[in-house]
RNA sequence: AGCGGGGUGGGGCAGCCAGGAAGCCCGCCGGGCUCAUAACCCGGAGGUCCGAGGUUCAAAUCCUCGCCCCGCUACCA
């Protein structure tokens, strides 16, 4: 294999104001833990960093308003993100935050080099300030009666009703919007870094990339023609690093400008705490050969291919400019933008709580927007779990582990293809990974899916038209050979998805008898002389229901479940019933057997309660019963009907019971 | 306004750069199979490729004009 050389990969530092939702996972942070697995597994040497945003005014704002520390504030973030990448698989070599004080250190000394090359000059400005908040506004603190068209809710930068593009200081009547008082214009003096001089280096050195993207140099070339301006790098906020230049002492740097130096100070960071090494960062960043790969969306693209460079250009240093940007379009939600306050979206803390990680990665990479922006809908999630993970791959690599062990006593020799339906298969396989591979190095996740799937109907095909199991017996060669074909189709195409599901995969492999810890891609095209499967296998998915996805979300989040009418609830028969006998069901350790008086009959129920109830506590009790439920089959007899029963968060389980005497056969309503 | 993306059977998309019989997935209709989680496989119906004009032996694909959708536009994180 050719060795591309070391790897930096990266992903757009989430701002520690909240939890991120499914849009930002899938652009940023998901979308750079699959391109590292792919990386790895392809025996490349990658690290992935990143960490938590946490400077700036919305954070001091919103610390402002809670009346609590921005420190405090966004430590208790901080641990949420670091939960949530955990739940998701997500694994940074280091994941950490801007105000630590290998990063503070960092954006100070950097700075204070690029001001002694002579690229930063002071200047002064007027700015909205607020007397009540003791604060600068930036231009989405303020809001105001826009002065083209009257409309009385502009904000500082824009304005929605006709879309000019705007300054606070411009705005009639501006309003603070955080204590709602008009703000006063102050001069302050801010420190700018002189971006148009490193016009013509960022020009060649854009134009000249071999890694970046056409639509990224393009866009980015348009900037650059449209004339670079200067950027103010301080701000007055209190919460941030301090602006380490004379004469700066009110001023701290501009997030923005601060964040992003966090790609390097996070490598050095790293090495730091794993080798006690200080200098050995500069082995990654001053590599000429070394490749940066910034996970990021679409309006961020500017950021990474002028701004970041041109700061690291300023500093003379020998920083390397291979940089490829794996940039997305935004996903949105049923056709809306995500949106906190509208309760628009989900939440990668609730996803979680849903479905397990693999499933929203799946469904995420799915719907990855690579060339426009996508839309979350609870039919894709369907679709994509259970249509495509569950119904075709889950149930191939059932099928097979299913065959083996029925008709082999779960051991497989190695076999060559016999017919031209298997030869098909491998063929399918060799073409199949090929383009994955190049779909993985392009950053095209979502184009790995459909070409992986198209290798699994080609199995699920072959196992249709080849019968194995009715020739194991009439023709034990040919069904041989079938399923060391299938063996092989179902290895790579676990192998290919890896990066995607990667806790689905390793146990997919697991039940292969692959027992290596390591992944490797080369893997699927080994042909092992015999294949042991673990006999403990289980179908590696689930299908999902997805209305009862919902009404967890909304249970999740307090609201009130989907509204039924009165019919809905007349077709439900419950009654008041007497327990009259229970015992435990022999083999089973929660179900027990209960037998409930309904009045007119009496009925048989079997409910999980073991874990809650002694039999003999329950008979005599007074229940209520579902006394029309279609008969559900547990173990290896049936329940006609269901106890009603309340459970709380703490996993206590009571069951309901009538306040006061009544008959049996009363019905509840 | 500027820049970018897009308009292809009921829905979602590929094909367009390097013109040559219109393809994939879902849905729908019909059939097969029972190893597999009512899962799997096969077949069928269904399209003025936004409109108009042009180039060409030949255009969804190239050119011109127009219509319609969506996104981005840097001292916002």
């Amino acid at each position: 294999m050719i060795k591309i050389g070391k790897w930096i990969v990266t992903s757009a530092w989430p701002y520690a104001h909240g939890v991120p939702h499914l849009g930002n996972l899938i652009g940023s942070l998901l979308s750079a833990d699959i391109f590292t697995r792919y990386l790895r597994i392809k025996g490349e040497d990658a690290i992935l960093v990143s960490g938590s945003d946490e400077h700036g005014t919305p954070i001091e704002v919103k610390a402002l308003q809670m009346g609590r520390d921005p420190k405090d504030l966004t430590d208790e973030i901080h641990s949420k993100i670091v939960n949530m990448l955990e739940g998701f698989n997500i694994k940074f070599d280091n994941y950490t935050r801007t105000h630590n004080d290998v990063h503070i250190k960092f954006v100070q000394d950097f700075y204070m080099k690029i001001f002694e090359n002579g690229h930063i000059f002071k200047k002064k400005d007027k700015m909205l300030y607020c007397e009540h908040d003791k604060l600068f506004l930036p231009d989405r603190f303020v809001v105001g009666t826009c002065p083209h068209c009257g409309y009385e809710h502009a904000r500082g930068d824009q304005c929605e009703n006709c879309g000019k593009l705007l300054t606070p200081l411009e705005l009639v009547e501006p309003k603070c919007i955080v204590c709602g008082e008009e703000p006063v214009v102050r001069e302050t003096t801010h420190f700018y870094f002189d971006l148009p001089a490193f016009e013509e280096r960022l020009r060649k050195m854009i134009s000249e990339s071999e890694t970046l993207t056409e639509n990224a140099k393009n866009f980015s070339l348009n900037m650059i023609k449209e004339g670079l301006r200067p950027r103010s790098i301080t701000r007055n906020n209190k919460w941030g690093i301090p602006a380490p230049f004379p004469g700066a002492e009110d001023l701290t740097i501009y997030v923005w400008f601060e964040a992003v130096l966090g790609y390097v100070s996070a490598v050095k960071e790293y090495f730091i705490k794993k080798e006690g090494d200080q200098d050995k960062w500069k082995e990654w960043w001053f590599d000429k050969d070394t490749n940066v790969a910034f996970f990021i969306g679409k309006d961020n693209i500017p950021f990474h291919t002028i701004i970041f460079p041109a700061l690291l250009m300023a500093t003379g240093d020998p920083y390397t400019f291979k940089f490829y940007i794996g940039a997305t379009e935004y996903l949105n939600f049923e056709g809306k933008k995500f949106s906190k306050t509208h309760k628009i979206g989900i939440w990668c803390d609730e996803a979680l709580k849903l479905l397990p990680p693999d499933y929203w990665r799946y469904t995420l990479v799915y719907l990855r927007p690579e060339t426009r922006d996508s839309s979350f809908t609870w039919e894709a999630l369907d679709y994509a779990v259970n249509e495509e993970l569950n119904n075709h791959f889950g149930n191939l690599v059932q099928r097979l582990l299913t065959l083996i062990k029925k008709y082999y006593g779960g051991r497989l020799q190695k076999a060559d293809v016999k017919t031209g339906d298997q030869k098909e298969v491998i063929k399918t396989l060799d073409e199949v990974s090929r383009k994955v591979d190049r779909f993985y190095m392009d950053m095209r996740f979502q184009k790995v899916l459909p070409e992986v799937m198209r290798l699994v109907k080609r199995a699920n095909a072959l196992i249709n038209k080849e019968r194995p199991w009715e020739k194991a017996k009439e023709n034990p060669d040919l069904a041989h050979s079938t399923l060391y074909t299938i063996y092989r189709a179902v290895k790579a195409a676990t192998i290919m998805l890896y990066p995607i599901i990667p806790e689905s995969s390793r146990k997919i492999l697991g039940y292969l008898g692959e027992n290596d810890e390591e992944v490797s891609w080369n893997a699927m095209y080994e042909e092992p002389e015999a294949v042991v499967i673990d006999p403990g296998f289980k179908p590696p998915f689930n299908r999902i229901n997805i209305e009862d996805i919902k009404n967890k979300l909304r249970l999740l989040r307090g609201d009130v479940m989907e509204r039924i009418d009165i019919g809905y609830l007349s077709k439900i028969d419950m009654r008041i019933g007497t327990v009259e006998k229970a015992e435990k069901k022999v083999g089973s350790k929660k179900i027990l057997r209960i037998s409930v008086d309904i009045g007119k009959r009496k009925i048989k129920v079997l409910a999980g309660l073991a874990p809650y109830y002694k039999p003999d506590e329950l008979v005599g009790k007074k229940v209520v019963v579902i006394t029309n439920m279609k008969p559900k089959k547990i173990i290896d007899e049936t329940s006609d009907a269901m106890l009603l029963a309340a459970i709380d968060d703490k996993g206590r389980v009571r069951l309901l019971t009538p306040d006061g005497d009544i008959d049996n056969g009363a019905k509840v309503g």
